[in-house]
DNA sequence: TAGATTGTTAATCGATTAACAATC
DNA sequence: TAGATTGTTAATCGATTAACAATC
């Protein structure tokens, strides 16, 4: 699959995304988008790196440097157009296109994030959810139908399902992911506190709530001592 | 407050934690901390840094290196005592006590996240929730009865809460952190995707699902491209 | 044209890694 | 003692910022 993206982007004229992006950067240009997306719900059609930067609190360099890693997409003496950049940010990440993911694990968790609408606004929408407890296979929550994670394989294949959100108990979460890797899903986004290893082909995102707040501890009382 | 906690520091004779510790090293800290509750899980008392670095994918260096930033902690010739630096790192990431939060936005997210018992392990507990809904005021979830907005500072006093985890629609965003602000708040869990402008005494860590999600989606494509 | 702003190169800054004396 | 491993300093690497010619 990885020469027909290649030669798409070769005669669509893009320029070949640098072997290496830094994580970072991507994770900023998320940040971008959102404000982007922001700029046009207040009717802004264009803006510069300097305000956008000082709208984010980034520099307006690292912003253009940030940009220009996947292309030319400003107007110098005017900046960047809203709608546009949005598309293209869009394009880079994926986001252009819907997303159907599996969630893995029906639990507290898992239903919670059913029931949060967040993410099909961005492009992702849940369209199954497995579990090894059969008490809860059959249910129907938030429209979906939970089913048994044996039939993972199954799902995926039935509906083009790439990438998983893993909401099981730490114990689970060995075996799902065995399961997970087995059913040939290429990307996690993994809610269970454990470290994961992976064949490294498998993008693998992790929230960790506990280790979140862990930060917010720390950053309140470095606060409180100065 | 500030120079409280200085001389006890210096009391206590702990090093002066430095002015500048990098937000890097903190959030690898937490995931240190994790790894090493694991390890007591599993029965090992002692962990050298080139074994701990193996599991979670860091070098050796970069770990001594985390830890030498707060004092001396490690044995030479030995490693580090697991429950000995648990013990530390939660001392130092203040979860060796109990964090009392408030849940500011009852919503979808933020029922489930009531629901998420995973924040209490940690030391955080949810004490109260608050909402502008007045359809929802006087609700009891997972035992916490929901209150107005408007009583928040009342509840901030009464028990002692300084971290609230903000869990509402972007457009309520604003104003619900002028309320978090006023009623004294010091630390902010925000799951809103939306950039807040906050005092700089306030804490701050952002939870973006639907970017969390992009960030994954663009590490499938780059896999795939390769 | 003058003013604004980009994309990019060079300079700076900070974070990671390697190396090693000190320690158990 | 010999072997293992720390804490720390110096060397390397990478990321951010500053500067500026090119462009609209």
């Amino acid at each position: 699959m990885g020469w027909q993206i290649h030669w798409l982007r070769v005669l669509s004229n893009k320029p070949p995304i640098d072997s290496k992006i830094p994580k970072a950067v991507v994770s900023r240009l998320s940040l971008y988008l959102r404000e982007l997306q922001q700029l046009i719900r207040e009717g802004i059609p264009t803006i510069s790196s300097t305000k956008l930067g000082r709208r984010l609190g980034f520099t307006a360099s690292q912003i253009r440097k940030d940009i220009a890693y996947f292309g030319q997409f400003g107007y110098p003496g005017i900046g960047y157009k809203c709608e546009e950049l949005v598309a293209e940010i869009r394009s880079i990440l994926g986001t252009d296109r819907t997303w159907p993911v599996v969630l893995v694990g029906c639990g507290n968790l898992g239903q919670a994030l059913l029931g949060y609408r967040g993410f099909s606004t961005q492009g992702f929408e849940v369209v199954a959810a497995v579990d090894v407890d059969e008490s809860l296979v059959g249910n129907t929550i938030e429209g979906i139908q939970i089913d048994r994670l044996s039939r993972l394989s199954e799902i995926v294949r039935e509906k083009g399902v790439r990438v998983a959100i893993l909401a099981v108990p730490s114990e689970a979460a060995e075996s799902a992911v065995e399961a997970i890797v087995d059913a040939g899903i290429t990307g996690i986004l993994n809610f269970a506190p454990v470290t994961l290893a992976l064949p490294k082909n498998i993008g693998l995102v992790e929230v960790d709530l506990a280790r979140e707040l862990e930060q917010l501890a720390f950053s309140v009382l470095q606060k409180d001592e100065s």
